[in-house]
DNA sequence: TTCCTGTTTAGAATGAGTCAAAATCTCAGC
DNA sequence: GCTGAGATTTTGACTCATTCTAAACAGGAA
């Protein structure tokens, strides 16, 4: 879990920062990292958590303004269900969100094109959408993932 | 604007509700007006402020219970875009949500099985769906309804 | 009437997220 | 190596939708 930040992910960190003019900071770098190396769509909080480990120093605005920073140049996508806290997800391939009802975990969907196709279908004429977004509600079982 | 709610929309309010305890108030019938008489899926303050016209002593926790319950039994959506306020939905047929990035407007767009059919079928096994929520965001040509 | 229960109400509390301002860092130019 | 400008980080205060609490209120049964 402390493992740095590989250089492909630390090239596609700072080629995605400097696009729109940013830099990469010690703080970005290990809330990225974070990201990546578990997956499981955190909040803000079990970012803050665990980014702490590797830099104690570190400050809860910082987490948010990493994340919004990550989140406008396209690095990360945000996860909402209902009004619960936002999550984050590093996984750029279109996909869904799946809730799990008990366990409260979010699983990615992939979401093959076809049926992406199928879902930009709907819209009457006069619509355009640039984002889509579909999260599914239920129970998955367990099959959980310790690894990583 | 005043209209009293149809026999069959208040026998529909009175049978979700006794379905599960509950009666009809005259708060419960006055939210639930408002929800049926401009389906423009409106936050929880403009419940509020459309509610207040046609019973001026009406708190705004009772619109918040009120719509809680509805959503309770099934009367009415709840519909989330990121983390802005709630909004509220009577329309009981499937259906996704467009939110118009510039007017800030949600769209009701129809959801055919055989496109919901396309969205369950990603799911791997082990998945079991209760609830799917569709929505897009992007620019709609105004075309729109003054009346009602 | 009185009691019981569900409902409504006002106001306080919560908590994720935002903002403002001061401190710190980075780095180009000298 | 300094210096200044601009970006970034930090702290703590603030916002505001929503939830909670406890006190009124209503209406039917006994
Ligand atoms: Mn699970
Ligand atoms: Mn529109
Ligand atoms: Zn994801
Ligand atoms: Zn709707």
């Amino acid at each position: 879990m402390s493992q740095n930040l590989s250089e492909l992910d630390l090239s596609h960190l700072q080629e995605a920062l400097s696009r729109s003019g940013q830099k990469v900071t010690p703080q970005r770098e290990t809330v990225f990292k974070v990201l990546l190396a578990k997956r499981d769509h955190p909040t803000v909080d079990e970012v803050f958590n665990r980014a702490r480990e590797a830099m104690p120093g570190l400050s809860l605005a910082t987490v948010y303004n990493c994340l919004e920073t990550f989140v406008g140049c396209g690095l990360v996508r945000q996860v909402n269900h209902e009004r619960e806290s936002t999550r984050y997800c590093p996984n750029l391939a279109p996909h869904a969100h799946f809730r799990d009802k008990e366990t409260g975990r979010v699983h990615d969907i992939d979401l093959p094109p076809e049926v992406l196709g199928s879902l930009r279908s709907i819209l009457p004429p006069g619509f355009d959408s640039e984002t889509i977004e579909i999260s599914f509600h239920g129970r998955a079982q367990a099959k959980d993932g310790p690894a990583s």
